[in-house]
DNA sequence: TGTACATCAGTGAACGCGCGTTCACTGATGTAC
DNA sequence: TGTACATCAGTGAACGCGCGTTCACTGATGTAC
């Protein structure tokens, strides 16, 4: 029962949209193949008619997801009217929907610590899903492209993961709220200064 | 070949730092019991004289290796003579040497992601090694005890935490150097004034 | 444009392997008298 | 204090299971004439 070319490429990006939600869910050695590829509506032997291993898809799971969530903040941070696009990026980004839905979020937020092990092609689409994170935020920020601004975004960044990261593990839903409000604060606070 | 109780329990903690070790390097669902009972100089068989499940003991590993951090980061505020121990803890925190080592780092930035998808317990002993991590924080800062003081120290713990993760996910390793020194910056900034 | 053939997307069964867990066994340790 | 027996820490083999990967097969799609 072949496909066509334009359905197989549809079935190919079915896979990867599935195995981005599965991922960011569960984690990725949590995350069968077999899991991933019911998800996508197929059956599990079809998965090297597009991918030569799990790895490779980690990867681009790792590249499109960072994509769409980059967008995500760029497009939160346009809706701020003239000022503080940074402040509702940040806000969007920290916020409870986001913390309890991390199957269409942050990847980096959701699979830090897996990333930093992962093999050096995913660990290249981090890296550059984080430094798209950076340019979002500096593209919010007063005196845009110093290196001064650079930096605080780099920081921006990293603190708004790692609060996210820590409000999904802490139980204690008040502490989990602060962790957000706390961070939101911050971040809008150091930013907006100088 | 029975051994003694002291023998017993001495197993117990070797299993228990052992395991740590390796969960922190490798992360937790990669890590099987075989591998961690081999690092403490065992068959795998044995596991279940000591523990009820995997489950448990990473429970108790989370418990136990936050006590371990917290008392690092304590330590090295401490050094700091007079004033500015929070400055020491943050900069041993981000140092490249504990970036390097996460064997014998910090669990909530080595294992993050994969804390929040814990069981209960697990969840339970990584909340409660956060807090002790911001309870060391807030006792360097000025005004201790006051809210406002918690609240920043709450950010101070997650944005170290996330910055240590991202720090160690990037592969450039001077976007890793800027991370954690911008974040250094930032954090001892931050709490200093007022 | 129609026909014959090669391609290959997707299926479903199978591969070897390592996982968490269980178990029979061992012999030194702990306990009871 | 010495002896007889129960306990149980640790070994090593085995359990069923799901993993990533491979493969023979199917039939619609794509290609060549």
């Amino acid at each position: 029962m072949r496909k066509s070319r334009q359905e197989a490429a549809k079935t190919r990006e079915r896979i990867i949209a599935s195995a981005a939600a599965e991922f960011r869910e569960h984690g990725i050695a949590a995350t069968g193949l077999a899991d991933l590829m019911k998800a996508a509506g197929l059956t599990h032997g079809g998965f090297y008619r597009h991918f030569n291993s799990k790895d490779q898809l980690v990867a681009e799971v790792c590249a499109t997801s960072a994509v769409t969530m980059t967008a995500r903040v760029a497009a939160s941070a346009s809706k701020g009217r003239e000022r503080d696009g940074l402040g509702m990026a940040v806000a969007d980004y920290l916020s409870a929907k986001h913390r309890d839905n991390p199957r269409e979020g942050c990847p980096l937020a959701a699979l830090g610590g897996e990333l930093a092990r992962a093999d050096s092609k995913t660990r290249a689409a981090a890296s550059d899903a984080f430094l798209q994170l950076v340019d979002v935020l500096v593209g919010q920020m007063e005196g845009a492209n110093s290196k001064e601004a650079k930096k605080r975004a780099v920081f921006a960044a990293s603190a708004m993961i790692g609060a996210l990261t820590m409000a999904r593990v802490v139980t204690d839903p008040l502490l989990s709220d602060t962790i957000l409000r706390s961070a939101k604060k911050a971040i809008s606070r150091l930013c907006l200064e100088e």
